[in-house]
DNA sequence: GTGATTGATTGATCAGTATCAAATCCCTCT
DNA sequence: AGAGGGATTTGATACTGATCAATCAATCAC
């Protein structure tokens, strides 16, 4: 792991569109910025894991992390994957003190940690700071809300139908999305095998989905939201 | 429905203690309940609906109240339940402007209305309510998480058993407890058919677990544990 | 109390997905 | 460009839970 107070252009581009920091004041910004540290970390790395004191959060500036649980037996259940721009564990400011579940970088990664503290002691004096916290938690929580719904209501094929019109870009035609990483994220993301996820998408072939690689082409997006 | 500004004894002491209001100083409270407005409302009617713009959140003083999402097909799949002292939509405050699920009472309910307008405003004046609502967002957050993780990592025996688990007050022995509310609907909060509830139950007791009505005994709490 | 309505259980069947094993593909590294 | 190794796909099988139908139980209205 590297550890440095220094942001290459693209990572303070990220940092600064990231919905936990967007809508914020100059001032806001620099006091969180201050107090953050950057770090590298190699794939595979854990970040936080289930039961530690939790004494910081995190926002993604590069790479994904996985959050999961795991069950006694050690198998492993996706909670959520955090892409660029994406906080985690910042919800357990005023809640928790320990860690309700593991993270690990799905991929080389970067990442600013915030102590909690700190944050803490900031949300309490500047309001702007708190509506930014309820932002960015409550778009987690909308997110969980919505991964429920799909499991509860959708089938694999349905879901990962779904996870692929929600990265297309255009409306109706034809289309093509590149996977920002690997399938068996995609897979945990969705709650699925990565056997059923390959399976699903060749179930996707009859309405005209093709896969190569990390390559997604969609014949007809429209036919695609018809299951 | 009735409409009232009035709050029984109950009903009053229900909301003091909720988590989103219990950490409160008097000022911030006072104000906050000055601007709420209690209902009662019969069993099955809907509180809001997918898609109507939010223009309110609720706490729940009595009762219980179903949040789920429906299909194209019509099917339903609960995404949380809310019991007394919980609240819901609140989360909307400063993201979404129209509800992103349907709410509806299980049985007889008494509900606190609250302006998000209104409570947006103060929220931004008083970082004692800023507080709260972080509080009580986080508090859902973790709870959905949960969720995730108990319908991805667990089967319906387990997932039962860690319900009953939940509400059991001893740690060892032997125990009973009432569900406050039908089968159907805890069912639905565990993401299965009413039927697999019911298989699920006769499952458990193999391991000590008697069901009659809505009671239910467990013979040994420790046993329970173990799967 | 008695019929009627709603909720819960049980049985039979089926669809969907996990799991394990084997073969193949793709990406990265040199 | 080619080799190596992890990632993905495919096949076979087993299991879990959904669905439909029928029965049983409990609650409600009159």
């Amino acid at each position: 792991m590297n550890s440095s107070l220094k942001l290459s252009n693209r990572d303070r581009a990220v940092l600064m569109k990231a919905p936990f920091l967007a809508g914020l004041g100059n001032s806001a910004l620099v006091r969180l910025m201050s107090m953050m540290t950057i770090s590298t970390l190699p794939a595979r790395k854990f970040v936080m894991r289930e039961g530690e004191t939790a004494d910081a959060f995190y926002c993604v500036l590069n790479g994904y992390v996985r959050l999961f649980r795991l069950s006694r037996e050690g198998r492993e259940a996706d909670i959520m994957v955090c892409a660029p721009g994406d906080t985690f564990a910042e919800h357990l400011l005023f809640s928790e003190n320990v860690y309700l579940c593991n993270a690990q970088t799905a991929e080389p990664a970067t990442l600013a940690r915030f102590d909690m503290q700190a944050v803490r002691d900031l949300a309490q004096q500047d309001p702007e700071i708190a509506k930014a916290l309820i932002a960015a938690i409550s778009r987690h929580l909308v997110g969980t809300m919505d991964c429920i719904a799909n499991d509860r209501l959708f089938t694999a094929p349905q879901r990962v139908a779904n996870y692929i019109l929600s990265r297309c870009p255009v409306d109706g035609g034809s289309a093509s999305i590149r996977l920002p990483f690997q399938k068996s994220l995609l897979a945990g993301m969705l709650g699925l095998a990565p056997e059923a996820l390959s399976r699903a998408f060749s179930s996707l072939r009859r309405v005209g989905v093709t896969v190569r690689g990390r390559i997604i082409q969609v014949g007809d997006v429209q036919a695609l939201r018809n299951i």
